[in-house]
DNA sequence: CACGAGACCTGTTCGC
DNA sequence: TGCGAACAGGTCTCGT
């Protein structure tokens, strides 16, 4: 589900507390439970339980598509993959049918990290860096300018569209946001990234930008069943759109299959160069 | 270095 | 109506 925008939203809900769940910051942990063991990357299970009940929350935050959850001792990250969601309950609640892990407080509230497909990953760390190290710039940073983008990527031969979503590359953008800002900049995802002129390179960091500003102020986007955030889906210019007309020609999106990955785009304002495409 | 295929999982939607 | 295939917001690993 989550990309970057709705991971912010998830991350400021849980630092700023919302209506029927209040602010985690300050918590203190009592216990915690792992209805499916692989959601926990590490430690083990029994360090763990060296390692939380007592611990307290000190301040959360978010880096890539991670929730980065200080504690007095160590950090806990916690990554939501396809279907992750974090929710803020009772303990007394009715149990979620999908919670992987939970932590309780002594406040009487409990974190529940809820994922059907049980892809989410949560590791307990004493240097966040192990992991967090591994990625590439934030692009909403002051220091990400559009000449950093462009120098990036001039010296990459890979499609742009995968190399967007390549997060040792760029933190943040995953399938929904990587096809809309590359619509929006008026590039076609199978070009190579190297072949960008400056100027196509900054329309792409105006349109990364713009995108996931417009994605964290609607709080997300929700599609199908899995999130229930913001609204953002109403905005959507390609991204699952195959068929309906371009929002700026009229011309019907199309669907292609790049990396893998559903890939929408309308071949209008999106065209390939002409023999730019191989060699 | 770049790319594609296969894993990891469950649920919904599509096509016949 | 039923049933298998295709598809879904992500990332890792392996082989070429």
């Amino acid at each position: 589900m989550p990309e970057l925008p709705e991971v912010e939203t998830i991350a400021r809900r849980l630092r700023d507390g919302v209506e029927g769940a209040p602010s985690l910051i300050g918590m203190r942990i009592t216990t915690f439970h792992l209805p499916w063991g692989r959601t926990l990357a590490e430690p083990s299970e029994d360090d763990l339980t060296q390692q939380l009940p007592g611990n307290e929350i000190i301040a959360i935050r978010r880096r890539g598509k991670y929730i980065v959850i200080q504690l007095k001792a160590g950090w806990l990250l916690i990554h939501l993959r396809m279907s992750g969601d974090l929710l803020v309950g009772p303990i007394d609640a009715q149990d979620d049918p999908y919670a992987r892990f939970m932590v309780d407080f002594t406040s009487k509230w409990r974190l529940t990290f809820s994922d059907v497909r049980k892809f989410g990953r949560v590791w307990f760390l004493q240097d966040a860096q192990k992991v967090l190290g591994k990625l590439g710039p934030e692009p909403l940073a002051d220091r990400f300018t559009k000449d950093a983008l462009y120098r990036k990527l001039s010296t990459r031969k890979r499609k742009i569209k995968p190399l967007l979503m390549d997060q040792s590359f760029l933190a943040g953008l995953g399938n929904i946001y990587t096809d809309e800002a590359l619509h929006l900049a008026k590039i076609n995802p199978l070009v190579r990234a190297d072949r960008l002129s400056e100027a196509h390179a900054h329309q792409l960091w105006r349109s990364i930008r713009k995108v996931l500003r417009e994605g964290i102020r609607r709080q997300g986007a929700s599609i199908d069943w899995v999130y229930r955030g913001g609204d953002y889906q109403k905005h959507l210019r390609v991204y699952q759109r195959t068929g309906e007309p371009c929002i700026v020609c009229g011309t019907p999106i199309r669907r292609m299959v790049v990396g893998q990955r559903g890939t929408h785009y309308c071949p209008l304002c999106q065209p390939l160069p002409q023999a730019t495409s191989g060699e």
